[in-house]
DNA sequence: TATGAATGAGCTTTCATTCAT
DNA sequence: TATGAATGAAAGCTCATTCAT
């Protein structure tokens, strides 16, 4: 792993664990094993290290999302296939919901930044619903509105299994929450 | 309107528009119209100030969502009663969803802090959930995931139609949202 | 007692408990049992009131030191007297020493104040010292360094026996102390 | 000098000057040449500050007292030496005094502190004593009231001579104060 | 290129003092 | 006369950023 990487590692890990309020460069520094002013080698701003880390977060989250996307198979299977693999990759690190939650509450992140980040899986998933609404499998409401419910959902969902796992007594099948929100949606 | 609510206002104004981080306690006195030393006169410390702003404003979603509940009402009708004006509130001003996104991802809301502050609402939908399942009119799955799939879909519907208005062309309806998240859980 | 001596009561209490830094005008109105602004009206700041209080604090001392005062008797009788009940004056109450140690540091109590409060011990004691170097029975110095030993002998004395009581096995005889303060000075 | 060490002489330059509550970091970094952020990489806070402080300057008074100490002299050329370098030491720089009166008084120096930064005198002089009072030349007396006399007399002989030298009118002696420190303990 | 000591603006908080009641 | 809520200047402290090495 290069420094860059290093760098934006390290304020990932401490972004997550004590909230973007708690998070001095001098600490990131010290985390990457680097000295704090070699961060601005790398990255203008602490500003800009957190744009920065933020799309290197959205990237993933993309990537993983639509990896082996079959991309002729059912409008279902696809919607199972992103869904559940965006809801997988909220659950492959603690760290993900928790930085995602502090990115997204952060000022820095601005609404522009926040779709461009999300662009392919948004494409994505309007392609899907528009063949799902040409087969009448789905509901027909604006766009938006489908894929923000089903994004709550299964973040929500996520968010909350990761902070009060007591309150879960059975273990979660991603497939009933695929299919919730697939009822939520569909015609 | 008394100093303390003065205070509390500004407070909620400020994190609103300018997120947690940039709202120094010399601007909330500014806002609230009095000296930086009178906020102390009525929290102890601006961690205080916060907790009290938080659990001012889930008092008033408490409040407003189960006003006039239809306790007698039929489950479908309740449901609607609930979330129909738990959305409501978070679209009565534009000031709510920003803070309570700004709320629930600072580290000074504990978990503890925001389940005691949602337990009103949280009493009721168990209930309502428990009487659903009874009449087998809702999936068999565990309460929590069902509260929370619905919770999460209207929360990010508000949250998105208030930052990014122009994607949505036509009006949203409340009631098409309580459709699909009733969809969602009934059977 | 009177309001004005209440609030000199109260001011002495905390200085000597939590020292003079640690003593805002709003707690020694909460221990006077008065508002904070009523002190406005016995004294003009609170570098006015702490000045009463040393002034007020040394004249206790004075009077009492010079109470009874035997000024036929022998110089001996004398300088046990005075430096006894002087000395018992510091352990009247465990509060003096601490006041006296916080006032004497303070840059708010100038030495010519010290000096003023003073004067009346001052005057005796010279007058004590001038007999006794007529009658050559003490040591021919000059009578502040004569003075000023003996003070400080009982002075650091009482301090060290309030404040680490354990070091002491067995208890002080006043009498001792001013033998010793005695065969210093004697010729 | 290095840095921490300049922090360390513009503090007790200031407190000595003007108290240890007119004292802010601002003035100590101002009198030090830095910034006021600079003396926080050299000190956790102020408090710690001012107990390195005290530390550093006990060493002083001690390294200085006890320097070429005759171990081997007789019980009373010892007590001149440890006893006249100590006023000595006093003497050396107006600000000793000032710095230790305000050190001691204030309740960031508690009493611990003020037990283990003497420890080394307070360990020789203790030996001192028992070997004079083996040798029967001192007073039979627990050895913390004779300690404490002499130690009190000079500290305050240095005091008021440093404060108000023109009521001394003949220069102090040092050999004269050690004389009235030794009939006082004397047997 | 990499460092981390140094900086000072800006933060939270305290408190002597005022003044409307 | 007595009050205590209100004030804002000043304190201690943090941290993004710079720059000499």
């Amino acid at each position: 792993m290069n420094k860059r990487e290093l760098i934006l590692e390290a304020t990932a890990d401490l972004i997550a664990e004590q909230g973007i309020q708690n998070c001095p460069m001098a600490s990131i520094a010290k985390h990457a094993g680097c000295g704090a002013g070699t961060i601005y080698r790398y990255f203008e701003t602490k500003e800009a290290l957190i744009e920065q880390l933020y799309l290197s977060v959205s990237e993933d989250m993309s990537e993983y999302s639509l990896q082996n996307y079959p991309k002729e198979a059912s409008v279902r299977a696809r919607f199972d296939h992103i869904w559940g693999r965006f809801y997988d990759f909220l659950n492959l690190s603690p760290r993900n919901i928790c930085l995602l939650d502090q990115l997204w509450a952060s000022p820095l992140i601005c609404t522009e930044l926040q779709q461009r980040a999300m662009s392919d899986i948004h494409t994505e998933v309007i392609s899907l619903l528009e063949n799902a609404k040409e087969s009448k499998c789905i509901k027909s409401i604006q766009n938006e509105l489908l894929l923000t419910m089903t994004f709550g959902s299964l973040f929500n969902i996520a968010r909350k299994q990761q902070m009060l796992p007591e309150l879960f007594s059975e273990e979660v099948q991603v497939q009933t929450l695929l299919d919730m929100c697939w009822d939520a949606i569909s015609a």
